[in-house]
RNA sequence: GCGAGAGUGGCGGAAUUGGCAGACGCGCUGGAUUUAGGAUCCAGUGCCCCCGGGCGUAGGGGUUCGAGUCCCCUCUCUCGCACCA
């Protein structure tokens, strides 16, 4: 039955031919992957159109990724999510931007020319080739004329060049502060990369260093950065949001100067509670501060203070990080000056007082604050209730009362509740000069400068004359030295300061002997503007075409981990602003929707080589195909959950992919149009293109997935009943093909050429649908008595509500449940209920 | 501790505005076909049952004709922050 088996009977369940494949041929996926590549690479599919297309345009973006070896399953679900977009944006007639590039400075290139010998640019690109070689594999649909690679100088000459205008404008800036260092890396890290008290990267606990470091003044856009998010509700993951505002940590209070004694200038502390003024009971300054010394120094407590600031200095941030922690601190043998009513309070250093949030100085107020009751309580310090909250008191039950209540012991605050009182006592002590309302952020500058090899040289030479002076534009960009001129071995400080003819240069201001600046910019800087780079990637005479992020930017589809939350995507946010301010761009937020990819894990854990829960994606590659595993990872669940690779059936995605294929091979092969046409076929077809291009628009790709299963369902069941040259079954399969083509590219190539269509299935329109033909002819009537389903009715879909009801009174199994009941009442919503409450 | 989110079959997960719970798939059971099956196809598959039906969306309460969905309480889990004054 060879080449027949479309008509060869199979008219019901069991006939003479069922067991045997219909076609000798079996689905051969990878013999398919290695046939259409090539035809594809020659069509030049995914170009994105220029400025005189006059198409709609879509700018579809994925992060790019670092080039740290082969594609791993991690990248394979991205990609595959990012891919859905970029590939239905195409169908659907818009002039799509997909591009790709590599975010390839960075730790890995050097630690293997360190480890292995091997030279940073080779190991670099040499990933990035194998990479690229696996995404066009992989069949993403990347414009690839658009492929940069951040560490190449056509690339980092304009990094350089952005951080010169940000030093222009007072956004670059230099100053000396206690920083991260990982000790393992032997670099500084910016805040956003110490996770858990340890290196984000590698894991080592971090310590802190008093080191002179560049800064981007991130601060400064604080405000901006919290109060734009709100155009980004409903358009980012709720989490993304949250977790940036908690980071940018906006609260407001009030500056309160507290006079010391013996001391010319008074102290400046935050509060957001100046309503527990009269209950500040002592006052600490952190241990860590210039302050502290300051207080500390030429007094009896000199030597104390030191030893303190000795064993502060030991406490790693781990151990900073216990909850549980006792309080420590040291009396300073200092007092400040209450000034609401001229108590004199004790000054203590300590280090649950931050030098670096606030004023790193605090009013202490025990009653009302539980860090301030658990050192008061160490101490043996007063503790002066001022909110009545209805509790019980502090000083005896050990807990701080934080609620809402009415003031007492607080002179003329008395009686005024907590909201009224921080107004008030706030106004009266700016009227009398002794504070002001205040607003502070948790938020730090970014610490931009590593002292790597692998990264973007930062282009100021340090001058003895000049001080830091800009490289000139016309001399960026400043290359890096070849990795055999310098010395890679990691020493603290920048590998870069190793190589004299490279550091060695003459002051661009003054002429002078200079050095250049040896230190490296974090990556997070070069992958804070790629996506601009991207619109003209070629460009020379700027970091972008202005016209060209005119016409692409913003960003309408963003896909990536959920791991860069606070740090790429708080970094991208921030460049738009900044080059908003410099009128380069005209929009302020880059990011116009968010996708977070969750995690490929393995039986309920990340997959990690200790575990050896490891899969890897060649393998599966290799035995299941490209689209059994990009459709494996799209139907497992909702793009944004974790997957456990044990729970997924790539075999069952590939058996589906071959029921289809089949099926074209039938259909493809059958007589033109024959015998009755299958209306309810035709009408799934129509239904099912109008839900999945619903279910696609809200990222729903698992269900879009199980509904195009439905629809190869129907149209098994139509050829198997009717024969493959049902009309119905050729359009629904074609519809599917095409469909189907976002999330499994090959195997719809295959279905579109087996029933008997030129390549490429590609370059088709998503199909439309026709209301009317989707449209149901009658729909299930559910008729209900007490809430209980009794009977259902096959009605129009127009059924009034009177006639619902009418149908519904006189079926028989409602009557049956009535029994002696009489209707109380009947709840008629047409057309898919009825109701009837009776008692 | 604070903040956010989530609890649905053996498993992954479906379920417009509150309106047939469990779509689709995996797994499992039985069958057809086969030298063979890790292929293909058909049927079944939430739990209980006295075969009339009853019970079911973490647990308890509430609103409603009607709750997986809305409200309150409890429990559990995940994620984020972690002395931020």
């Amino acid at each position: 039955c060879f080449g027949t088996a479309g008509n060869s009977g199979r008219l019901g369940g069991m006939s003479e031919t069922a067991g045997y494949p219909r076609d000798e041929e079996t689905y051969d996926p990878l013999e398919a992957q290695d046939r259409w590549l090539p035809v594809w690479d020659k069509l030049e599919l995914y170009r994105a159109g220029g400025a005189d297309d006059p198409r709609p345009r879509k700018y579809v973006l994925d992060m790019f990724p670092y080039p740290s070896g082969d594609l791993h399953m991690g990248h394979a679900e991205a990609w595959a999510i990012g891919d859905v977009g970029a590939r239905y944006a195409n169908l659907q007639g818009f002039n799509v931007l997909h591009p790709i590039g590599w975010d390839s400075f960075g730790l890995p290139a050097e630690n293997a020319a360190i480890k292995r010998g091997l030279d940073a640019v080779a190991w670099t690109n040499e990933n990035i080739d194998v990479q690229a070689e696996g995404f066009r594999r992989y069949g993403i649909s990347f414009d690839w004329r658009t492929r940069l690679h951040t560490s190449d100088p056509d690339y980092y000459r304009w990094t350089q060049w952005l951080f010169l205008r940000f030093f222009e404008r007072g956004l670059a800036y230099r100053k000396n502060s206690p920083v991260n260092w990982c000790p393992n890396d032997q670099t500084v890290l910016a805040n956003e990369q110490v996770v858990g008290g340890k290196c984000e990267r590698c894991g080592a606990v971090v310590t802190k260093r008093n080191l002179t470091q560049w800064y981007f003044r991130i601060t400064e856009y604080a405000d901006r950065l919290l109060d734009d998010m709100t155009a980004l509700e409903g358009k980012w993951p709720d989490r993304v949001l949250t977790m940036q505002r908690n980071w940018i940590g906006r609260s407001t209070g009030a500056h309160v100067s507290f006079v010391i004694d013996g001391r010319d200038e008074p102290v400046t502390v935050y509060t957001t509670r100046p309503d527990t003024l009269y209950g500040a009971t002592f006052f600490v300054v952190a241990a860590d501060s210039a302050l502290a010394a300051e207080l500390a120094a030429g007094g009896d407590a000199e030597a104390d203070f030191a030893a303190y600031l000795e064993q502060v200095k030991k406490a790693t941030d781990i151990e900073r990080l216990a909850t549980d922690r006792p309080k420590t601190g040291v009396f300073l043998g200092r007092h400040a000056i209450n000034p609401v009513n001229g108590e004199r309070i004790p000054i203590y250093a300590a280090d649950y007082v931050l030098a670096d949030y606030g004023t790193g100085a605090i009013m202490a107020v025990p009653a009302h604050d539980q860090r301030d009751l658990d050192f008061a309580r160490a101490f043996s310090l007063p503790v002066v209730t001022v909110i009545d909250t209805g509790d019980d008191d502090p000083a005896v039950t050990g807990i701080a009362t934080a609620g809402d209540g009415v003031l007492v012991n607080s002179g003329p605050y008395d009686g005024l509740r907590k909201a009224e009182a921080i107004e008030r006592i706030t106004a009266d002590l700016a009227e009398r000069g002794g504070g002001s309302p205040a607003v502070n952020y948790r938020l730090r500058d970014w610490l931009l400068s590593r002292q790597r090899y692998w990264g973007c040289p930062i282009p100021i030479v340090h001058c003895a004359q000049c001080g830091e002076v800009a490289v000139p534009d016309d001399q960026l960009p400043v290359r890096l030295p070849d990795a055999a001129a310098v010395d890679l071995r990691p020493k603290g400080t920048s590998p870069l300061a190793s190589n004299p003819e490279w550091l060695n240069v003459a002051c661009p201001k003054c002429g002078a002997p200079a050095t250049r600046d040896a230190d490296t910019m974090d990556t997070f800087v070069d992958s804070s503007w790629y996506f601009l780079r991207y619109c003209s990637p070629d460009y020379i005479d700027g970091p972008f075409d202005v016209e060209a992020v005119r016409r692409w930017m913003p960003v309408a589809q963003y896909t990536g981990g959920v791991e860069h939350a606070i740090l790429h995507l708080l970094y991208s946010r921030f460049f738009t602003k900044v080059l908003h301010d410099m009128g380069m761009v005209d929009f302020v937020e880059p990011f116009s929707s968010l996708v977070n990819q969750g995690q490929v894990i393995n039986q309920g854990k990340a997959m990690s080589k200790s575990l050896g829960n490891g899969v890897e994606l060649q393998k599966e590659l290799a035995a299941h195909g490209v689209d059994a595993i990009r459709v494996t990872i799209l139907f497992a669940g909702p793009p944004e959950d974790d997957i456990d690779w044990a729970d997924l059936s790539p075999t069952g995605s590939g058996k589906w992919l071959a029921r289809l294929w089949r099926l074209s091979g039938e259909i493809g092969s059958a007589d033109a149009a024959s015998g009755d046409d299958d209306e309810a076929l035709h009408r799934l077809t129509h239904q099912t293109i109008e839900e999945v291009t619903r279910l696609i628009d809200a990222v729903r790709y698992n269900v879009v997935i199980a509904r195009l299963m439905s629809l190869s369902n129907a149209v098994r069941t139509t050829v198997d009943t009717r024969g493959a040259g049902t009309p119905a079954a050729r359009h629904a399969l074609e519809s599917l093909a095409v469909m189907l083509s976002v999330f499994a590219p090959y195997t719809a190539e295959e279905l579109w050429s087996r029933l008997g269509h030129q390549p490429s299935v590609h370059l088709q329109s998503w199909p439309s649908f026709d209301p009317a033909i989707a449209a149901a002819e009658s729909v299930t009537c559910v008729v209900q008595v007490n809430g209980k389903v009794r009977d259902r009715l096959e009605v129009p879909p127009g059924i009034s509500a009177d006639e619902a009801q009418q149908l519904a009174l006189a079926s028989d199994a409602v009557r049956k449940a009535l029994g002696v009941m009489t209707v109380r009442q009947v709840i008629s919503r047409p057309p898919r209920l009825v109701n009837i409450v009776a008692g």
